[in-house]
DNA sequence: GTACTTGTTAAACT
DNA sequence: TAGTTTAACAAGTA
């Protein structure tokens, strides 16, 4: 049997021909996948096939059980015996894949090809347990990293995240305070992860799409009610995307990759010049800090 | 060859 | 000093 964790969407399924990222309902969904097959498993070796990928020494994970997965903001944590840590962040392309055993499926199906190709081209690092499973990690732009932590650093390194947008810490009066000192585009203020983290570009411009705000709105422009509205919103479409994250998940591993549930929850994003859904007008596309952000002019006020 | 994409951070601004 | 903008990173596509 094998067990496919994540893998990336194929470039002909999405709309935009964009690479696909990650993002927080991704990670969360990698996360709860780990949960059920890591936790026990005792590391035998780790192998960096690309030096970039890992920061830390590879040997003090050897012979070391994994406890526990757990997830702040993107970033992956497993915690080790010892005091030792993993954290993995995916960025842009990464994808873990988790391989028990040798694929059973018929030689032509395109994911049992897939695993038999593992590590792959851009198989950055393999992690090797002792009951001889296997986590593959695979970032083909390079920009995501494992680091070997122990708790201070762990806790260093998170620190510098705010709380996670679903978090209860989270709150309209946290928001207005911090929105108060901000003159910059709401879209680009909600994307800081000083202030809220796992809001992507994706989930910032259909949130603010279903609170019905203009992206441009300087942060500090909002009121009680908007901030309240955006916060609910932000929140709405997120879970989604993590409750529709478990059927794109299924859908993999059944055949082909993504027809299911990730584009279902777009309302806005990557749909330059196609129709609002509420209300016909063609959707826009601006940058902001250096960013698309795709909004309905109509909508959004 | 040029422009552009992504999340995050660090540096350089105001 | 705090807020804001920009460049950088890697590797791919249009």
């Amino acid at each position: 049997m094998f067990c496919l964790v994540y893998l990336q969407k194929k470039p002909e399924c999405i709309p935009t021909q964009r690479p696909y990222m990650p993002e927080l309902p991704e990670v969360e969904t990698i996360v709860r996948r780990l949960q059920t097959v890591l936790p026990g498993k005792k590391v035998a070796e780790v192998v960096v096939l690309r030096n970039k990928s890992f920061q830390g020494d590879t040997a003090l994970l050897s012979g070391k059980k994994i406890r526990q997965v757990a997830r702040r903001a993107k970033v992956i944590v497993l915690t080790l015996d010892d005091d030792l840590c993993i954290l993995i962040h995916l960025k842009m392309t990464g994808q873990l894949i988790y391989v028990d055993g040798p694929s059973r499926l018929g030689g032509g199906h395109p994911t049992a090809d897939f695993i038999q190709q593992l590590p792959a081209k851009h198989t950055r690092i393999v992690a090797r347990f002792a009951d001889d499973t296997t986590l593959f990690f695979n970032d083909q732009r390079v920009f995501g990293w494992w680091k070997v932590a122990n708790t201070a650093s762990r806790d260093d390194e998170l620190s510098r995240y705010a709380p996670d947008v679903i978090d209860p810490e989270i709150t309209v009066s946290y928001l207005q305070q911090k929105f108060s000192r901000r003159h910059s585009p709401i879209k680009v203020t909600i994307m800081d992860s000083s202030i809220i983290s796992g809001v992507g570009n994706i989930y910032a411009c259909d949130g603010l799409f279903e609170a019905g705000i203009d992206p441009t709105r300087p942060a500090d422009s909002l009121n009680r009610r908007e901030i309240a509205q955006l916060l609910k919103s932000l929140r709405t479409v997120i879970l989604q995307g993590i409750e529709l994250g478990g059927a794109t998940i299924k859908d993999y591993m059944n055949i082909d990759g993504l027809s299911g549930g990730y584009q279902q929850v777009i309302r806005v994003y990557g749909r330059e010049g196609l129709p609002c859904f509420t209300c016909g007008t063609p959707i826009q596309r601006i940058k902001q800090g250096g960013r698309s952000t795709y909004f309905c002019s109509q909508c959004q006020r």
